[in-house]
DNA sequence: ACTGGCACCTGGGCGC
DNA sequence: TGCGCCCAGGTGCCAG
């Protein structure tokens, strides 16, 4: 499901409800997840304070005086704000009570996501290799152009691949690429500097817009209030195969790159 | 060092 | 209605 405006969204729906909190009980009903949650997360979190939380790539950070736990919401995830007593659903995987009474739930229909605690989350290799946030400074149209010589990649691929930026999905890079007019088959590498500095720019701005709209709500993705987002209505090319192109009325194609379907306009994107 | 392919899991939608 | 198939917003790991 989420990729980074949906995680954002999240995260700045929960963040006043959660910051400063301290956990009463955390109820584990499905441990099996993309790891297994460790029997004694619960007993370890209870009593500490969420002193702060932060998204790296689509990483969730709760960081607390004993360590951090990390959530990842895989394809299918999602925190729901709710108050206290909730009854548990058939896909809720782990509930955390807290001191205000409110309760985070996490759900994750296909569990490829997880919660994790961990010492030093930076150093730990989920994230340690991460590439830079996309709406930082440090995604740059040099940057990318520098560090995909010697990539024969498709382009699309390039871009999720997490190393090389953190936080681009299927949707968004599909988007982007559409956005900048290049085909997403292009090797990275044969990618001129001009167009990386064009990509680049609509990079930053799609995911600016999708994180206003709070991100895109496909099948179930909402908030931690339980808000869906409305990026959908912005989205030009996914999920379009075989429509007409909004610009040019060609009919858009579809190829797989890398197993994950790619949408592009054969007019358009070159 | 890079690359593509597979794995994990449930549910929805389709054709027959 | 039901079965079997394919698809889905992610990503770590594996062999080549």
């Amino acid at each position: 499901m989420p990729e980074l405006p949906e995680i954002e969204s999240t995260l700045r729906s929960i963040y006043p409800y959660v910051k400063g909190q301290r956990i009463r009980e955390i109820i584990v009903y499905k441990p099996k997840l993309r790891w297994t949650v460790s029997k004694n997360m619960s007993n370890s979190l209870s009593g500490e304070v969420f002193i702060s939380i932060e998204r790296r790539a689509k990483y969730l950070l709760f960081h607390t005086k004993i360590g951090t736990l990390v959530n990842h919401l895989g394809m299918s995830g999602s925190l729901q704000l709710l108050s206290k007593g909730s009854k548990a659903a058939k896909h809720t995987c782990v509930d955390i009570n807290l001191e205000s009474g409110l309760l985070l739930r996490y759900t994750d229909v296909r569990r490829f996501g997880s919660m994790l605690l961990i010492q030093n989350p930076f150093e730990h290799k989920l994230l340690k290799n991460i590439g830079p946030e996309p709406l930082s400074d440090f995604l740059s149209g040099e940057y990318l152009f520098k560090v995909s010589r010697k990539r024969s990649i498709a382009i699309k691929a390039f871009l999720m691949d997490s190393k090389v930026v953190a936080g681009l999905g299927n949707i968004y890079t599909t988007e982007a690429l559409f956005a900048a007019g290049i085909d997403p088959r292009n090797p990275a590498q044969d990618i001129p500097l001009s167009l990386y500095l064009k990509l680049v720019i609509k990079i930053k701005g799609i995911l600016s817009e999708a994180i206003l709209l709070g991100g895109t709500t496909l099948r179930n993705f909402s908030d931690g209030n339980g808000k869906p987002g409305s990026f959908q209505k912005r989205i030009l090319i996914y999920g379009r195969s075989y429509k007409p192109c909004f610009l040019c009325k060609s009919v858009l194609y579809e190829v797989k790159i890398n197993q994950r379907s790619s949408v592009f306009c054969p007019k358009c994107q070159t």
